[in-house]
DNA sequence: TCCTTCAATGTAAGTGCTTACATGTAAGCA
DNA sequence: TGCTTACATGTAAGCACTTACATTGAAGGA
């Protein structure tokens, strides 16, 4: 701890006899240095216990050899109660996370996470510091929707994932809603001959939410399912308001759908309890699918039917576009969408043989 | 992206007919600066989109105004087979890096949180590129048995997270241990009547696996338990390796004990599944409990009765820490101990009203 | 009226790196 | 041997800020 002020670049060219630029040149790894020479000066770096400052490097345009991802950490909920709660929010993404740092790491670079909280004032102040702390930035969904991020994101190399792709960004890394969503609702349609649909959303200013609501709606009407207004709820993507959503649903009178079609897992594994709450049976009585796949589809009772994003490819995805923008070896504004598939479960009805938990022992 | 290079203070400075040295002021509040010119500057600032570099300010002395946590990555593990697999080991970090950017945004600080992959030869260097982008960090318990990290530890603002508490460090956070063992075999031995223990421990290089068995070897030595050597078992922290050694338990015809307290959640759930597999029922036949207290403990069949760990406080007591380190408020060397608590759901044998998973319309 | 004092602002010296350009030196070749 | 080359290394100019110190000018006291 402490003690006096750290070692410079200086400190090391004078302990190892040479000037600032070759230490410079050790520490990038230039091609130039004389083996004999190298080896002094890394031997001053470790014996100086030197670290280079990561300020005045990205002062001088070199590289931090490290990239940051930014997600959202709602901010009126954790203001209200800082509590675990609701954090299965986190499951979702923590693949991304995972992803993205074995991605850098294998490509020589570290990847620094960084909770945002959404609609702060401190948000954009926040994108920044860690934007000043790395080479690019990923920013994921719902941390977009501000204007100092959208200021940062037209001058740095920055990846929107999973967003709308309006370009302004470096590159956009999306998932194929549309794909999974079709595959499911045909799924439902054809093998549990489902009719009735039932739809859970997530928040309006998501672009994922929105691209899944719709194709829902197109897949539906293609095969000539109905889907009543009064069927339609919102979970903002939060398990506790799902919950809270269908619990008022379920005290209207009205049918209710054959299926409820869940934005996320997380609104669908909160359906799941209410409905138990109610004795209706899942999926005896009414189907319920999410969307992720998210570690807990598979623990819950009954196991989800759900739609896999392939979340740690995404992150890995994110971050092989960063660095191929900082290295001029992809075209700024590129879009890459990746697969989704349908994971079938018990919760559409379908006996699940990989499951553990769904096993007949248990029920 | 892109598009001419940003403004600079000088650009501000021009268009508002002043010094840098005025802009700068402007910037950060001096008191010095006659309304007119400070609002002729905000005009130049908000004319020209002006973002300071934080790059420059830190460099300039400044504080960066960002505290890094690494928390490690089992790099062995991930090398194999990158996928989330066990990644329920990420749950556990989950809750600490959420309290520690609550905290921080509490305290004005933004959080970077960074994978370290255990063992890999890059560990120190991304320990080094997250320290040189921060004020101050966080070491949680793993990434520390490292040399790098070490030499960090020594002379930077860093905090120890559940550590030894070797001192070494600027301080140290600890969880009670002992306390929740004591508790949780107590209730065991006095509640369930069991007198016949097993244990399923963590990594032998964790201070933490070392302080749970200890605790446990003593809480059971106190109330008058047994506690059989083949009934000890290492699950490495990881629910596939607790399976795996459970496995091979029960090969053994050696009688099982009546309990097995597991050091964390991870491998309690892992056991959860092989003994399901093998048709021994939990709790009637054979109970279980494990530590941590993650968000799937409560999810599982038979809920989980476990430790719960204050891991959102402990991400908030570490930052806390580290800032006071920073501001020079707190002593060096200082540790902090908090409590563990008990809590009793299904797996031991109580039925537990607060688990929904639990309730009897499961089972 | 002259000197002191202090508020408002400017000047310039860092801050720790990277890198273009300059320099020196030894090998290669006629 | 003399000249070109290529490589190893040094010099110094930024990079975009903060801040100690200098400067200016006007108000206030004697």
């Amino acid at each position: 701890m402490a003690g006096k002020r750290s070692a410079t670049i200086y400190d090391v060219a004078a302990a190892a006899f040479v000037s600032i630029a070759t230490v410079s040149r050790v520490l990038n790894g230039s091609i130039h240095v004389l083996p004999e020479t190298r080896e002094r000066v890394d031997e001053a770096i470790k014996q100086l216990q030197f670290v280079p400052s990561s300020a005045a490097r990205s002062l001088s345009g070199g590289r931090r050899w490290s990239i940051g991802l930014a997600y959202p950490l709602d901010g009126d909920r954790s203001i209200v109660s800082p509590q675990r709660e609701d954090d299965s929010s986190a499951l979702y993404n923590d693949a991304i996370v995972r992803g993205a740092s074995w991605q850098a790491a294998q490509l020589g670079y570290s990847l620094f996470a960084c909770a945002v909280r959404t609609g702060q004032d401190a948000e954009a102040q926040v994108i920044h510091r860690l934007y000043s702390a790395v080479d690019g930035i990923i920013l994921t969904d719902r941390v977009v929707h501000n204007v100092g991020a959208m200021r940062i994101a037209k001058r740095m190399h920055a990846v929107h994932l999973s967003g709308s792709g309006t370009s302004q960004f470096g590159g956009t890394i999306r998932v194929d809603n549309a794909g999974g969503i079709s595959e499911l609702v045909r799924h439902l349609a054809t093998v549990h001959q489902i009719v009735d649909f039932g739809f859970v959303g997530g928040s309006a200013e998501s672009p994922d939410a929105t691209a899944r609501f719709e194709a829902f709606r197109d897949a539906v009407a293609k095969v000539g399912g109905n889907l009543r207004s009064e069927n339609l709820l919102n979970g903002e993507f939060s398990l506790a308001k799902a919950e809270a959503a269908l619990t008022a649903r379920l005290a209207d009178s009205a049918a209710l759908p054959q299926a409820f079609v869940c934005a996320n897992d997380q609104m669908a594994i909160g359906a799941l309890h209410v409905l138990r709450d109610q004795g209706i049976d899942v999926p005896r009585d009414l189907v319920v699918t999410g969307f992720d796949d998210i570690a807990l589809a598979n623990q819950v009772h009954p196991a989800l039917t759900t739609i896999a994003q392939p979340s740690f490819e995404l992150g890995v995805a994110a971050v092989t576009m960063v660095i191929g923008l900082l290295d001029r070896e992809i075209e700024v504004g590129s879009v890459q969408t990746l697969p989704t598939s349908l994971v079938v479960r018990s919760s559409c009805g379908c006996e699940s043989p990989e499951s553990g938990q769904a096993k007949k022992a248990n029920s």
